[in-house]
DNA sequence: CCACATACTAAGCGGTTGCTTAGGCCCTAA
DNA sequence: TTAGGGCCTAAGCAACCGCTTAGTATGTGG
C-alpha cells in the first residue's frame, strides 16, 4: 500500500461519520488538497476532480467552497478537543502526560485535518470563525485546567500558568507543521517525547 | 500612533536594505498581505494598492508574484538566522538562553515577516524553495550544536538531542502563528518565559 | 537642443475562478 | 405505469486572476 493509500485511509477514519458517501469523499478530497496546496491555492474543480465528479456536484452537498471549510475546521477541532477530553488518568502528571501524549501524536496522525484546523482559520467567515474560536477557547481551558491542578497539587512548579498553557499547547499544535509521514519520527514516539519534554518544562 | 502604523514601521525596519523605495515600498506591502491573508489570496492589485502604484508597477521590480514572496523569504530568514548567530555569549547555558530569546522575540516582534517565513514555504518556485530550505538547515544545525554543546559540558540533561532542538525550534517558531501586538504578552516576555521553559526542557 | 534610459500608467489579453442553470438518470412507491 | 424526489452532469456566466503591451512623464549627459 502507498503512502498517499494511507493517508487517504487516515482521512476516511476521522470523516466516518459523514454521509452521504458522496458527501464525505468531497470532504476528504476538500482535506487532502487544503492541507497540501492550501485553502485558496484549491479550486473546486480539484477537489471535484480528487473525488471523481463534476465541478457542480460540489454544490449538492455543500452550499460553498467556505463551508465544505467550516466541515473540516469544525469536526477537526472537535476531534482535537476529544483527544484531550478522553483522558482517563486523575493523578495531575499521569494526566498531563496523558493528554500531551494523545494530543500532540494526534497532529501528527491526522496532520493533514490538523493543517487545515490549524493553518486555515482566517479563511472562515465571520460567523464560522467565531464558532471555531469558542471550541478553541475550550481547547485552551481544558489544558490550563490541567496545568492549575497540577500547581495545586503540589506537582507542578509554574510561575506563568497562562504561559505554560500557552506554551504546552503550541508545541503540540507545531506538529502538524513539521510533521511527515514516513520520516524518522512515528505519532508514537511524538507522543511520548513531547509528554516527557512538557513534564520537565512544568516542573513535574 | 496607530496600532498599524506601527506594523509598517517595524516592517521598514526589515527591508531597510532594499532599493530603490518604490520596490521597498512594494516588499512591505507584499508583506503586509502575505501574512494577513495569505500569498494565495493576495491579488497582485491588492500589494500595488496597498504601495500606492498601479498594478503594472509590481513587474517593473520583480519578475513575478512569487519573486515578491522569494526575496520577503530570503531575506526573512536571514534575519531569523542572525538572531541565533549574533549571540555572544560563550557558557552554553546563558548562550542557549540568549539565542532563545532572541529567536522567539524575533518571531513576535517581526510576526508579520515571520508569519510568510514560516507558513508560505509551499508557494515558492522548487528552485527557490530549494535555496530557503538551505536557510532553514543552517537554522536547524546553530540550534543543534547548542544543544550538543551543553550536553558535552555536562550542562543539559536531553535523552534525545534531534528532538529536543526540534522542540526548541518548534516552540520559538510557532510563536509566529498565535502572538498579536497589543496582547497581554511583550516580545520581551516572550522571549524571557521561552528562555526559561526551554533550559527546563533541556535539563539544565 | 536632442538622445536616451528609468520609472511609471492605462488598457487589456487569455485563462481561471466560484458558482448557477437546465436538464437527465435512477430508485422508490402508489 | 408513472409521478416524484435525490443525485448527478454539461455547459456556461460574470468576475477576477497574473501578467503584457504600448505609450507617457521625468531627469540626465552631451
Amino acid at each position: 500500500m502507498t503512502t498517499a493509500a494511507q493517508e487517504f485511509e487516515l482521512l476516511e477514519h476521522t470523516w466516518r461519520d459523514v454521509t452521504p458517501p458522496a458527501a464525505r469523499r468531497m470532504l476528504i478530497a476538500a482535506a487532502a488538497a487544503f492541507a497540501g496546496r492550501g485553502y485558496h491555492a484549491t479550486t473546486t474543480r480539484d477537489i471535484a476532480a480528487q473525488a471523481g465528479m463534476s465541478p457542480a456536484a460540489v454544490y449538492i452537498h455543500y452550499r460553498s467552497k467556505e463551508d465544505l471549510l467550516f466541515q473540516i475546521s469544525r469536526i477537526g477541532h472537535r476531534r482535537a478537543l476529544e483527544m484531550l477530553t478522553g483522558v482517563t488518568e486523575t493523578e495531575p502528571v499521569a494526566r498531563m502526560a496523558a493528554a500531551v501524549k494523545a494530543f500532540s501524536s494526534w497532529h501528527a496522525e491526522f496532520h493533514l485535518t490538523a493543517r487545515v484546523v490549524q493553518y486555515e482559520l482566517t479563511a472562515l467567515k465571520p460567523e464560522h470563525h467565531a464558532e471555531v474560536v469558542e471550541l478553541r477557547r475550550e481547547i485552551e481551558s481544558t489544558v490550563r485546567e490541567m496545568v492549575e491542578d497540577g500547581v495545586a497539587a503540589g506537582a507542578f512548579k509554574v510561575p506563568d500558568v497562562r504561559g505554560a498553557t500557552l506554551a504546552v499547547l503550541s508545541l503540540c499544535i507545531d506538529v502538524a507543521r513539521w510533521y511527515q509521514p514516513g520520516g524518522r519520527r512515528t505519532p508514537e514516539s511524538i507522543g511520548t517525547l513531547y509528554a516527557d519534554l512538557v513534564l520537565r518544562m512544568l516542573g513535574a
